[in-house]
DNA sequence: ATAGCCAATGTG
DNA sequence: ACATTGGCTATG
């Protein structure tokens, strides 16, 4: 001991005798009879103030000042030359446990405000914040800022209505067509916890088969969650329980509604008096009380990862909360990811698909072409469709509605000659060039170098290929080569929900197809597909292949004519994985890739990026578990133009991920200390690593 | 974070 | 001798 501590032993004397006196607050304020301590999460997004705080409960708030009840509090303040508080700032925050003492040594300042006694923050979903934030290396206030919907005293002012009884557990309607379908069922509805990767059929069935699962769920008296990645599938999933249980028994929580009304909702969950929610990533922190199945739809879908930090992954959260609060979980979708497949192959989840022989029948037929084969014909050309894509939608449409499937614009940057393909590249950083304007030159996306006079390497054209068209000059183009023909678009700016069971042309950016009326699409062509198979990712074939599947199980089956044209490489897995309809074939094979390669989900990662020393300030700092790998740091390109940031890749065994997060946490608090230093962000799970 | 404390450095 | 600044610490 140095001989500074002598100070700070008396210190330590006088708080010791302070708090044998009762713990008190610093001013005679009188406090409640019960329990008169307070530990409150103060709601500060620092990452080193990751811990709870005592507070004295004045007498005049003892009811009000319940576990989970939102509070106001002085944070920060400093004792000054009197000893008299000079109070700090007033912060939010969360009372997370009433207790008899505290083990904090000194006088605690008194609650300043209890805002409602209404209980948000129950001890489930403190349980479940604290290992989000734990998972994610972040700090449980920035979770609980995700997880507790904002406050509207209107809306706490009404009473929820009254929990209905338990519905008759539901028949297996459209789970026969599974295998294990209707043992699925009967297990949630016994009040079991089956855990299951769900490869749903194509076709209009998977919204009411989530809904006869939230009902077995229910009629054990439990609580279910539905969590899908946009409003047109809640909508659809909402119908669909409407259809089967009735009004009144679960709730929406999406962004459709308003915060007051989302409030209202939301209350109506965390008191109990609805047991099933439906709705979008946010959902996924709904506290739906006795939860029995938590149900993710289409986990691939990159909407259901959080933009806000710590960044949590709707499917880790469901997998989080299945674990600690042992329910059911049920991960669905039309197409199957690694991390899915994953769960399958360690034994977690059992898969539930159906024979082949019932996929087959529902299937559509798909063929592939490669798009060099351009059309012959004046029309296939004007449309710069292959002919046998041409052919296919010029015979569909006598039949019903064709989908046409285009990449957004934008969504790859780069492009190619218009000759052979190759990617058109910057010369002095071998970035994507991008055109700027229309009559503007090139520029590389990375180091902002003007390129006046491009020529291919590879074959010396000079023609240019955007490599993607957008959706409205697509559908200029087919509105001229199918003459009478109506042209419909669906895309970002406005989204159609379903077009009618009629001919039409319908031109749909991923992820926003329309559903067809009747009997579904007569067909589908999907175009660039080259352009979504080429991009530089990890997942870009399974991002591919569960972006033609969905555009895909939109059309009828084969033996009611539905096909599906996609232009790719027919070699390509992800092509041929759409042909033989086989997603879960393919995330297996994807998995075994990943597993040559220790890359997630067979390994766990994070991504340290920042200004190069802060980097290695950084990685000096962490002490890593062992057995963990470091990749990097590589340059990155930073969000600033010309912006020079390096990115380190930190690798793990599965096993190992908490481990990774706490260390990287503990180093990046260290390093906040340190006010001088440039921040490095920290990214568990980092999409693009590929 | 941010206020406050202390020590080291700079200035009249 | 006093003001300024930078590093470090505690926050109930």
């Amino acid at each position: 001991m140095s001989s500074a501590d002598g100070a700070g032993e008396q210190l330590a004397f006088i708080r010791e005798t302070v708090r044998k006196a009762k713990p008190r607050a610093a001013r005679g304020v009188r406090l409640a009879e019960q329990a008169p301590v307070a530990r409150v999460l103060v709601d500060k997004g620092v990452l080193s103030l990751d811990q709870f705080f005592d507070y004295a409960v004045p007498a005049a708030m003892a009811d009000d000042a319940r576990p989970g009840a939102r509070v106001r509090v002085r944070f920060g303040g400093r004792v000054g030359a009197h000893g008299r508080r000079e109070g700090g700032a007033l912060h939010d925050g969360f009372i997370v446990e009433r207790r008899d003492t505290s083990d904090y040594n000194g006088p605690l300042a008194p609650l300043a405000r209890v805002l409602s006694p209404e209980q948000v923050l129950t001890p489930a979903l403190l349980r479940l914040c604290r290992a989000v934030a734990d998972r994610y290396a972040g700090s449980l206030a920035d979770v609980l800022q995700l997880a507790v919907p904002p406050r509207h005293a209107g809306a706490e002012a009404e009473p929820s209505p009254r929990p209905l009884p338990p519905p008759a557990a539901p028949e297996p309607g459209g789970w026969a067509r599974y295998g294990h379908g209707p043992a699925y069922l009967a297990s949630l509805a016994a009040g079991h916890g089956p855990r299951a990767v769900w490869t749903a059929l194509p076709g209009p069935g998977w919204p009411e088969e989530i809904a006869r699962a939230v009902a077995a769920t229910l009629s054990s008296g439990r609580g279910a969650l539905v969590v899908l990645p946009d409003g047109r599938s809640v909508a659809r999933v909402d119908a669909a329980l409407n259809a089967l249980l009735g009004e009144g028994r679960h709730v929406v929580l999406a962004a459709d509604a308003g915060p007051q009304e989302r409030y209202r909702r939301w209350l109506a969950v965390s008191r109990g008096s609805v047991h099933a929610a439906i709705g979008t990533r946010a959902a996924m922190f709904a506290p739906v009380r006795g939860l029995g199945l938590v149900v993710v739809w289409s986990d691939g879908d990159s909407s259901h990862s959080d933009p806000n930090a710590p960044h949590p992954h709707v499917r880790e959260v469901a997998l989080l909360r299945a674990a600690e609060e042992g329910a059911g979980a049920l991960i669905g979708g039309l197409s199957t990811t690694v991390e899915a497949a994953q769960l399958v192959r360690t034994g977690w989840a059992r898969p539930l698909a159906a024979e082949r022989a019932t996929v087959r029948e529902l299937a559509p037929r798909v063929r592939t072409v490669t798009d060099l084969d351009q059309g012959r014909d004046a029309a296939a050309q004007a449309a710069r469709l292959p002919s046998v894509a041409w052919e296919t939608a010029h015979d569909a449409l006598t039949r019903g509605p064709v989908l046409i499937q285009v990449p957004r614009r934008g969504y790859v940057p780069s492009l190619a000659c218009g000759r052979c393909r190759t990617p058109v590249r910057c010369r002095r950083c071998g970035g994507p060039l991008q055109a700027g304007g229309a009559d503007e030159p090139l520029a590389c996306a990375w180091c902002g170098e003007a390129e006046g006079d491009w020529h291919c390497v590879e074959c010396g054209s000079f023609r240019l290929r955007a490599q993607v068209v957008g959706a409205r000059r697509t559908a200029e183009e087919l509105g001229r080569a199918f003459p009478r023909v109506p042209v419909r678009t669906s895309g970002r700016e406005s989204v159609l929900a379903s077009v009618p069971d009629a001919p039409a042309l319908v031109i749909s950016t991923p992820g926003a197809e329309p559903v067809a009326e009747g009997a579904g699409y007569a067909a589908a062509l999907l175009l660039d597909g080259w352009a979504l198979l080429n991009r530089p990712d990890l997942r870009a074939g399974e991002e591919a292949l569960r972006r033609w599947l969905t555009a895909a199980a939109l059309v009828r089956p084969a033996g009611e004519g539905g096909t599906v044209v996609v232009v790719a490489e027919p070699t390509a897995r992800a092509v041929q994985a759409l042909v033989r309809w086989d997603p879960a074939g393919h995330a297996g094979l994807e998995l075994d890739e990943r597993e040559q390669l220790r890359f997630p989900p067979v390994s766990r990662m994070a991504s340290v990026t920042g200004a190069p020393q802060a980097v290695a300030d950084l990685l000096g700092l962490v002490r890593l578990p062992d057995g963990a790998d470091v990749l990097g740091p590589v340059p990155v390109a930073g969000p600033a133009r010309g912006e020079e940031l390096e990115r380190a890749l930190l690798r793990v065994a599965p096993g190992q991920g908490a481990a990774l997060a706490s260390a990287l946490k503990a180093a990046q608090i260290a390093r906040l200390a340190l006010r001088t230093a440039d921040p490095v962000r920290i990214r568990i799970d980092p999409l693009d690593i590929g």
